[in-house]
Order: C-alpha cells, then structure tokens, then sequence
RNA sequence: GCACCCGUAGCUCAGCUGGAUAGAGCGCUGCCCUCCGAAGGCAGAGGCCAAAGGUUCGAAUCCUUUCGGGUGCGCCA
C-alpha cells in the first residue's frame, strides 16, 4: 500500500474519463505523470504535474487541462481541495480521513511498507569478501553494514536476496599468508624469525601459529616450502574465515553462501565461462597499448589473452591470462560472476571499497556479455572510513598493529551503533565516524535521536497500560482517529504515510541511506509533537483520567513505534524500549 | 594523459523519474519544563547549488567544456 501510488491511479483514471469526454486526445503516454509531496507544505499534501507533462502531446494549455482534471479529482471523496498552482500544477489537499486511514493500515497491515516491486525477482548482493589475510578493518565494517542493509531492503521491497561472500582464496596472497603463518610456527618452535617484505608481520596471526603446531608439532620444521604450503594454506585461510565470520556475527551480519575462488580453480569453470565469451567471439590474442600519460617502469609489450570488453562499454580490452599462461584474477571472478548469472539471479549487486572504481567497467562488461545484456550488474562503491576519537584522528589496534579492527569498533560503540551510523552517509561519500561521538545521547547523534522516539512512544504505552488501555495494534487501529486532525498531528501521519514510497525509492537506487535519513524525519516530527503537548494539554498522547480518549490517541505513538522499528529492522538495528 | 566518484549555508551533509520560494544537524541569536521522558521543542540569521554554455514550459538534478578534490590505470587481488 502506496498512497501515492493510490492517488496516482486516481490522476489517471480521471485523466481517462477526460479521454473518453473528448477533453484530452487519445494515445497519450502517461509515463512522466507524477504524483509527490510538493517541497512547499503549504502547497498541500500531493501535486501531480500531470497538466504540464500532457499540454505539448495534447496540443492544450497546461491550465485548462489542470482545471478540468481538478473537477474530476474533486468528485473523489479522498481528495478535500484540488487547485491549479503556479504554471499548471495541481495541488491536491487530502482529507483527514485519509492519513487516519493511513495510521490504521500501519496497525493491522504486519508489512506496512513492504512492497511488491520485487516480485520475487532473485537478487544477489555480494558484500564484503575481504580477502582472507587478515581482521576486518573499519571499511570493510561500512561495507558489511551497506551491504546487509541493502540486502535487507531489497527483501522488505519484495524480492529473494541472496546474501553472498566471494573468498579470495586462490591467489598469490594467501601463499603469502601461508608464509607468514609459517614464520609464527617456527616462533612458536622457538626459532627467531624475521619478517621480510611480502609477509604480513600482523599479531594476529601468532595464535594461529601456534594452533599449527598444536596440530602438527614439528613435522614442517627445517622442512621445504612444497612440503607444507598447501597444508599451512589451508588451515591459515580456514582460520581467517573462522575470524571473518566471527567478526560479521559480532556485527549481525549472516551470509547466506559463502563462495570460495579456489573452487573455481581445476574444475573446469573459468575455462567454461572463458568459452562462454569466445563464443560470442569476445576472447582473442593481442597486445595493449601501455597506458597514456604514466608509463610503468618496466613496461614492455607483450602478447597475452585479452577480453573484448571494449564491446560492453569498457575503455580497453583487458587481460585474462598472464603470458606465463595463468589466468589473472580477473578470469575467475568472470567465472564467479557466470556462476551467479546460471544460478538464475535476475539482478546482481557487488559491493566493494572505492579504490575498486577502476573494475567497474570490465565487470559490468563481463556480466553483460556473459549474459547478452539481460542481468543488470550494480556496482556500489564504499568511500573510506575516517575514524576520529573526540574529534582528532584516531589510530589504535590492539592486535594488528596499524589499523582499527571490526572487533575493535563493535567494542568501542556497539554493533548498534555502528550498524546505524554507518549508513547516515550515501555509500560514496566519505565517512567521518568519531567514536565519542556516536555514543553520545543528544540530538547530535541520529542513533540516539530515532531511538529516543521509539522509547518515548514506548514509555507512553506503558503508562496507557497503567491506565488500562489496550494497545494490541489490531484494538487501536478499531478505534475512532478522526479526532487527529492537529498539524502536528497530521504531519507525523503524513510522514508515516510516506514510508512505503520510501522503502520503494531506496530500494530501486539501492541506496539503504535514505531509509535512515527518513528514520530521522519521523523521529522529528514525533518530537515536535511531543513537544506541541507540553504546551497544549489536548495533544497529549495520554489524557489525563480519561482512559477511553487515551484509547484512540495512542494509535498514533503506536504506529509510529511499528515504522522506526521496521526501519531500524532493515537498518539492522535492534529498537530499545527505554533509554538507560 | 585517460576513466570513475565528488564539489550544495561558516562546518558536516540530505535533496526521488527534471517540478514551484533549495533542506537538516552543528555553530550563532532569542525563547519553551507547576506539562506524556527538556536525552526534547519553537523562532531568527546564514545560499549566484564550483564556473560557463546547452537541452525545455521548468535544471542542484540531464548534456558539453573549464576549474578544484579523491580513486584507479598490462603479467596484484
């Protein structure tokens, strides 16, 4: 239940009814026609730009056509007041009814603001899959957070997500971790090591170390590389995946499926996605210009196994295979990404760190070609992280040395916390988040803000309990509201009433942001009309010795209460009841 | 050199499929608790939406160019 979509209907059949009186021509495209809160309230409730959008194709002045659409639109008992504005909008007013309507659909409706625009279409939302070498740091935190808030929405809107992590278990940086856990087995035998460069010197890994040799006490000791790297890789990645999971339940984030690079390895499938694109004859043997301006060093032409990615929007054809004959990294995430595409996903969503805008291109290109243009590919790119502690750059780690862990920060300021205030940014800004002051409780702090609503409205039902009223959502939603009709009163309706378009917004731009944005304008007109009561008794929520007036009035908290908690849902943020 | 992202109030940032007089928080000024949680609210001041062209009924939003900031640029992933 849209009600913007409900009135946009209503803008349409009247301008039908127009059609078939002769007032407007037939055949016109009624696609561009809006229906949206006008940025002005005192505009009204909902303009449609219907007139201005139809007066060219029509060949009619905006104005009459926004007049005699106003009459039509009049007859419907919803709309209050229909008025031509400005250069031919129409500006709608609506009647009380319909936001106390609203309210009761936000109580008896269990998914108010879910949404059908999904259509159970299958989405994939890969996220995260940091490679396994080491902790989650703070970015990889905003990830993990973009990308379950993301997948959560796109759920609420209707559609099957798939959650989905990409281990990057097949390249050369996991030798290097195997390498260096090596170094701390050989410390933990009692050997002096040192730590060249190309190995990862990070303490967390002695504990790993050490687990290696608990289970296989000195057999790799004085003993050849060929002898244990394949062993020592093995148990290192599982035991950086161990932490990774560790690290993402710390945050509240479940993987549906994690999916290992080195399976794609030896098995046939990056040559079957390979084969894939030659087909399409999208594989051929050349040699890249170097790039312009900033030549490398050690430059030199050489003929390699290139992709025409060209052929899908890309700058140049990239390579696929090395001239050594191994494939680069980027054959199997082609192969990765096929792997999706046949396991029949409608729409695929990578969300990765900024400094991967260069891969953008041949991915999409990939994927379009992989799939003749018919899977969409999204691409959201995370801007960096900046940690401050009361208001100064902030660098701490009690482990890895440099940088600040996941663990680190679910410490400092709850995964709550986080969770939230790592979406009070759009995914490509950058991210200042000082750990003071996302736990301070003011107004300052969105987190604190939105929850302080849900508490107040909490506290509010408490007491109508005290009083002796139901607040069973089904028995508020049977009582009578039309005594809402404050300003106040109507413009938090009016904003709970826009949380089904909003959840359809966000989810169709990906963009999970907004959904914590509106968190924050629903809190604040919960707390104007808190305040209103302060000073106008009338408005309170809870009337004073008059339990069955208290009755009607708490149906507004309440649903108030239900959207910040879908909301926070979808945020993954657990609503609190009373602030402590 | 090329590609992508960004440029909106003193600061940090929102701004939907192009829609009317561009919004919020912080900071600044002045108010509101014998009153449901003041951990809050109200009001005021503050803008050439980086710049210039273009598209059209209409541009912060779309296109082009310029300036400024970030990221990336064959055999690392």
């Amino acid at each position: 239940m849209n009600l913007f979509s409900d009135i946009r209907v209503l803008v349409v059949d009247c301008l039908d009814a127009m059609v078939a009186e002769g007032a407007l021509p037939e055949g016109l495209d009624y696609a561009n026609v809006t229906v949206e809160p006008p940025r002005d309230p005192a505009h009204g409730d909902m303009a449609t730009n219907a007139a201005m959008v139809l007066a060219k194709p029509a060949g009619l002045k905006p104005r009459d056509i926004a007049e005699t659409l106003s009459e039509k639109l009049s007859a419907d008992g919803r709309i209050e007041l229909a008025e031509v504005a400005g250069p031919g909008f129409l500006n709608m007013r609506l009647a009380a009814s319909v936001w106390q309507g609203v309210v009761k659909t936000a109580l008896t409706d269990a998914g108010f603001g879910r949404s059908g625009m999904g259509a159970g279409q299958k989405v994939n939302v890969e996220f995260v899959s940091v490679n396994p070498t080491g902790p989650m740091h703070v970015g990889h935190t905003r990830n993990a957070c973009f990308g379950d808030a993301l997948a959560s929405l796109l759920d609420f809107a209707g559609y099957e997500v798939t959650r989905e992590y990409y281990i990057n278990d097949g390249g050369a940086q996991v030798d290097v971790l195997a390498r260096s856990v090596y170094l701390r087995y050989l410390e933990a035998h009692g050997q002096e090591v040192a730590f060249a460069d190309g190995t990862y010197p990070g303490d967390y890994l002695i504990p790993v170390g050490e687990a290696l040799k608990d289970l296989h006490g000195d057999a790799f000791v004085g003993q050849p590389e060929e002898v244990w790297l394949d062993e020592v890789r093995a148990f290192a990645t599982e035991k950086m995946m161990e932490q990774i999971r560790s690290d993402l339940a710390a945050i509240g984030v479940t993987m549906d499926r994690y999916f290992s690079e080195k399976s794609l390895y030896g098995t046939g499938r990056i040559e079957a996605a390979i084969e894939a694109l030659r087909e399409r004859d999208l594989i051929y043997k050349g040699t890249l210009e170097p790039p312009k301006g900033k030549v490398p060093e050690d430059w030199e032409p050489r003929e390699q196994t290139l992709f025409r990615s060209t052929a899908h929007g890309d700058d140049v054809d990239r390579p696929i295979m090395k001239s050594d004959g191994a494939w680069t990294y980027f054959a199997p995430d082609i192969a990765y990404h096929y792997d999706k595409v046949e396991r029949g996903y409608d729409q695929l969503i990578d969300v990765m760190g900024a400094d991967h805008g260069g891969y953008v291109k041949r991915m999409k290109a990939a994927v379009s070609a992989l799939t003749d243009g018919r899977v969409p590919l999204d691409i959201k790119l995370i801007q960096l992280v900046k940690l401050y502690k009361d208001g100064e750059p902030f660098k701490m780690s009690k482990r890895a040395g440099t940088f600040v862990t996941l663990s680190d920060v679910v410490d400092l300021v709850g995964a709550d916390v986080a969770r939230f205030h790592m979406l009070t940014r759009k995914n490509d800004a950058p991210l200042d988040f000082d750990v003071d002051k996302v736990t301070e409780q003011s107004k300052d702090n969105p987190v604190f803000y939105v929850q302080y609503a849900h508490a107040r409205a909490q506290s509010v039902l408490r007491k109508a309990v005290e009083m002796g009223c139901e607040t069973d959502p089904a028995a508020l939603a049977g009582q009578d509201l039309s005594a809402f009709s404050d300003e106040g009163e109507l413009k938090l309706m009016q904003k709970i009433a826009e949380w089904p378009r909003l959840i359809e917004i966000a989810a169709r731009l990906h963009e999970p942001h907004r959904v914590a944005f509106y968190l924050y304008e629903l809190a604040s007109e919960f707390h104007a009309l808190w305040n209103k009561g302060n000073d106008d008794p009338a408005l309170r929520f809870l009337q004073e010795g008059d339990a069955a007036a208290t009755q009607a009035k708490i149906a507004l908290p309440k649903a108030a209460a239900i959207v910040i908690s879908q909301g926070l849902g979808i945020l993954g943020v657990t609503p609190v009841d009373e602030m402590r």
